[in-house]
DNA sequence: AGCTGGTCCTGATGGC
DNA sequence: TGCCATCAGGACCAGC
């Protein structure tokens, strides 16, 4: 699924390939996605040039004159490349042909998908008109980016007062840092040592000083690795792989600590699976 | 204000 | 072999 890394992933393949080009054309095939597709997406993005590919927290965006398309992918969502005469596929939501800034053939260019089977994902608009994109309702309560030279022990430490939940629950929530999803949220504790059921309140600022660490590794670790499964991404008729990223805890339930043996266990929280190592992890 | 549980959706999985 | 029930999961949101 993809979290922050996935889509920071995407971001760097996508950024030199479509700041430049024009949307040709867009196409609705589905609008039914987590929100409505805006209907009248294709006469906004029509022949507009794309200034820039950013990112905020899981959110792609990207900057027109007039204004900025966010996508977001949910659970399954993926773009993918296609050449022009290329037919659709099954789950193929929205569809961009993208081309050259002054092309006058419609027949330069490729096609993008946006391929997401379980339409958790999303694609809203952002008019210019309503000022800076952070004032999107979808962003603009968001928290610190893991990133952000800003975010560290004390920002997740100031966050987390009054705050009884799990810090399981309490990264998944995004209201101390955004990005970290299901997978990296265990990954990131049991780098830190720190037990999933811990009270947010009750966790000391040295151990959130190393959980903030960890949850940068984490990160960066599987940007580093998406990077080589991405490859194929950018190239017509590729497919955005696997992302093959060696979790310590995700998914091992049973299997023996790569750390100290001990089998991972795995407990439900706020209905989403967390997988710990006792051993490690207090 | 904080927290819980429901909701959207489809494909994978497992039981019978 | 086929059918049906169950489950996973991002993130919002209603209701306590």
């Amino acid at each position: 699924m993809p979290e922050l890394p996935e889509v920071e992933v995407v971001r760097r393949a996508l950024a030199p390939q479509l700041e430049g080009q024009q949307i040709v054309s867009c196409v609705i095939h589905q609008a039914q996605l987590r929100w409505p597709v805006p209907a009248d997406l294709p006469v906004l993005l029509k022949q507009q040039p794309v200034l820039e590919v950013s990112r905020r927290s899981k959110y792609l965006l990207w900057t027109f004159p007039n204004g900025v398309l966010l996508l977001h992918f949910g659970m399954t969502g993926k773009l993918r490349w296609d050449a022009l005469d290329s037919v659709r596929q099954t789950h193929d939501h929205l569809t961009w042909h993208i081309g050259p800034p002054d092309a006058r053939p419609a027949e330069a260019g490729l096609l993008l998908q946006l391929n997401d089977s379980r339409r958790f994902g999303a694609a809203l608009w952002h008019p210019a008109q309503a000022g800076p994109v952070a004032n999107h309702p979808r962003l603009a309560g968001l928290a610190i980016e893991p990133f952000d030279d800003a975010f560290d022990g004390a920002h997740l430490y100031r966050a987390s007062r009054s705050r009884q939940v799990a810090i399981k629950t309490f990264l998944l929530a995004g209201q101390g840092v955004v990005g970290v999803g299901n997978i990296y949220a265990s990954e990131s504790l049991f780098r830190a040592g720190i037990h999933p059921a811990t009270s947010a309140q009750r966790i000391s600022l040295l151990r959130y000083q190393r959980l903030a660490e960890a949850i940068r590794q984490v990160l960066t670790a599987a940007i580093a690795a998406g990077g080589s499964s991405l490859r194929d991404y950018a190239a017509p008729g590729g497919e955005l792989g696997a992302f093959q990223t060696e979790t310590c805890v995700y998914g091992r339930e049973g299997l023996a600590c790569r750390v100290c043996g001990q089998p991972i266990k795995r407990i439900v929280q706020a209905q989403r699976s967390t997988f710990y190592c006792a051993g490690c992890q207090h």
